[in-house]
DNA sequence: TATTGGCACTCGATGTCAACGAGTGCTAAT
DNA sequence: ATTAGCACTCGTTGACATCGAGTGCCAATA
């Protein structure tokens, strides 16, 4: 692949991303710098093809980009873009609002991405399991039915009914969760399972009722705690704007996944290894919903750990180099938030 | 309108419930009991267009049902319809399974109507100043940042984020709670809301430093609280697979209703006052994204205060009978669950 | 040897036209 | 009051021609 190939296919998906319509050949010789012919671009053009980075909707037509092309687009063809400072006053604006508290940041940024890309945005939660305590809380709903509070320090609620066998007492309760509190706060829920399960390895004889109790009731929570990440999606409805997807049926079927987050959380999570922002491309990710769909995606650091992941949603015929550089700008400034900050 | 014109009308109403096409005079005079032959049988729909019931795609079309033929449909030519016995199995045992816990109650119904009727099924929450005080808690997130969590009888758990002037310690944060638990378990929030203002008003020295703290916490914890009404929808995605909905742009502003949930809680609630089920047909609802859809409603009882509301939402064009039928057997069981039972 | 002008060819999009048929409204006969 | 008959309407379908954007290929060119 030569320097002239490399700029041909950037103009051509240059053009794409802008018009929607396949791009011929005399259109790109007009703007190419050194004068080529239609007939030499072409030349190229059908090099590309043979190479699988472009393609013909049908013989007639000018050339559109593949998944492959995007992918040659995304990782050697993208100049860094700067985000107009309109923007970047609009995020930094709307972050600082929530006073690095996380649970309110979790609502405005995939606001923010969705209205500033016109796509869909979404930030997903870190694992449950990473989760640290900051209050727990039991009450007795009646007899056999415990409803169990969990405050994270970020301020994030979780709560989850807990059928019991015994009728406690709400008192024993309260107990129960000041001493989970006292000897817990400030761990993760996955420290303060595998402490539990020690202590539940100790001769039960030993304790005392109250330590009995709490022993119990936290573990039947943890227990009962799902493993699933929360996911907020925003504006999706922008996805019905983009004419490549008037095809009623695959558009049921997109918003039908959308609904089922976790199918959503679990393909994402793939992206989460390494820092930075990483573009997932139509087929790359092999759920047949996500079809002609790409994915931004930037972890983000909670405390260093960078177990959470934010970005946008859109057609594969997407801005990318603004996705990019507005997905980055974001999950930078949070995680600098994040961190800042006690919460 | 005599009763020959109603049995044609309520014809061509099932008849195009059912297929989604014109019809057209000859497939009424073939399906009617008396031979009349498709000349009366125009005459009659021409009468019944000039009233407004009917109207013409184009002039060589069969007849369609207008939202005012529909309105007579329901109010008078409806018949009472018989719920299949798998189906009222399925409800019966879903809704046993929830054991009269509302919260449960909420995420349940409105999948099973949406599944029932392959349309969008909903519920709507009662009012948040109807809540039932369980339990309050107040969380010392750092120094002015405080978090109420607050539980519902029907284990209904809604928390808020509350800035504060001085820096409370969890110890006063939790007698404060524990003292209104103590003296307003049982009230309505509105309630509670109404004897908070009466102690306000006490002379202010009178109060120790505790009753001070839960009265200034309760109080702004109260202010803070949202008139928002919790609504649940399901099977959204089901209005794409009627073809009266092909257009894309119409679909894409139906759903942004969808997301503002506010809009449709307000739309719904006028539907509140009268027990039993209403329908509300498209036009009447005086907004234009729910054009042609229609909306099948019924208040049910939690505690004898008829409150919250269920129902389905789909084209004007679905099955009345079934979609009545269903919503009034599944509001009266909720109610009847939900009064006899402890919460 | 790389580039380019020229040219035949492809194929979707657009438009026209006729045939079809489902359905209507009207009128005159029953 | 009902209905058979008939002319009329109008969306749908398919055939066909035209247009034009774009291609592939080849021979000429620098």
């Amino acid at each position: 692949m030569d320097a002239r190939a490399e700029d041909i296919l950037k103009k051509i998906i240059v053009n794409y991303i802008l018009t929607g319509e396949p791009v011929g050949s005399r259109t790109i010789s007009k703007i190419i710098q050194e004068g080529l012919s239609p007939a030499s671009v072409r030349n190229v053009m059908s090099d590309l093809e043979e190479m699988g980075f472009l393609a013909q909707p049908h013989t007639s037509a000018g050339r559109i980009p593949t998944d492959k092309g995007y992918r040659y687009y995304v990782d050697t063809l993208l100049e860094p873009a700067r985000i107009p400072s309109r923007d970047r006053a609009l995020i930094d604006e709307s972050l600082s609002k929530t006073g690095g508290e996380f649970s309110e940041a979790m609502e405005i940024i995939p606001k923010l991405l969705s209205r500033l890309t016109s796509q869909i945005g979404y930030v997903i939660a870190p694992p449950i399991q990473e989760a640290v305590l900051k209050h727990i809380e039991f009450v007795r709903l009646h007899e056999r039915k415990i409803l169990c509070v969990f405050v994270d320090r970020s301020a994030v609620v979780s709560h989850r009914l807990l059928d019991v066998e015994q009728d406690y007492r709400q008192a024993d309760l309260e107990r129960a969760g000041h001493y989970l509190v006292e000897e817990f706060a400030g761990l993760t829920l996955g420290e303060i399972r595998t402490r539990l399960v020690g202590l539940m390895a100790q001769e039960k004889a030993t304790f005392d009722q109250l330590l009995n109790n709490a022993v119990t009731l936290g573990t039947r929570y943890l227990d009962a705690q799902q493993d699933d990440r929360r996911l907020v999606l925003e504006g999706t409805t922008n996805i019905m704007k983009h004419p490549e997807f008037s095809d009623m049926e695959t558009m049921r079927r997109l918003f039908e996944t959308f609904e089922e987050k976790h199918r959503l959380v679990s393909l994402l999570d793939r992206c989460i290894s390494q820092p930075g922002v990483r573009v997932v491309i139509g087929s790359e990710a092999d759920d047949p919903a996500l079809g002609n769909l790409a994915l931004v995606a930037s972890p983000y650091r909670l405390d260093d750990r960078t177990t959470g992941l934010l970005g946008i949603l859109g057609p594969t015929r997407m801005e990318y180099e603004r996705a990019v550089a507005l997905v980055g700008y974001i999950s930078r400034l949070l995680s600098s938030l994040l961190t800042s900050h006690p919460h």
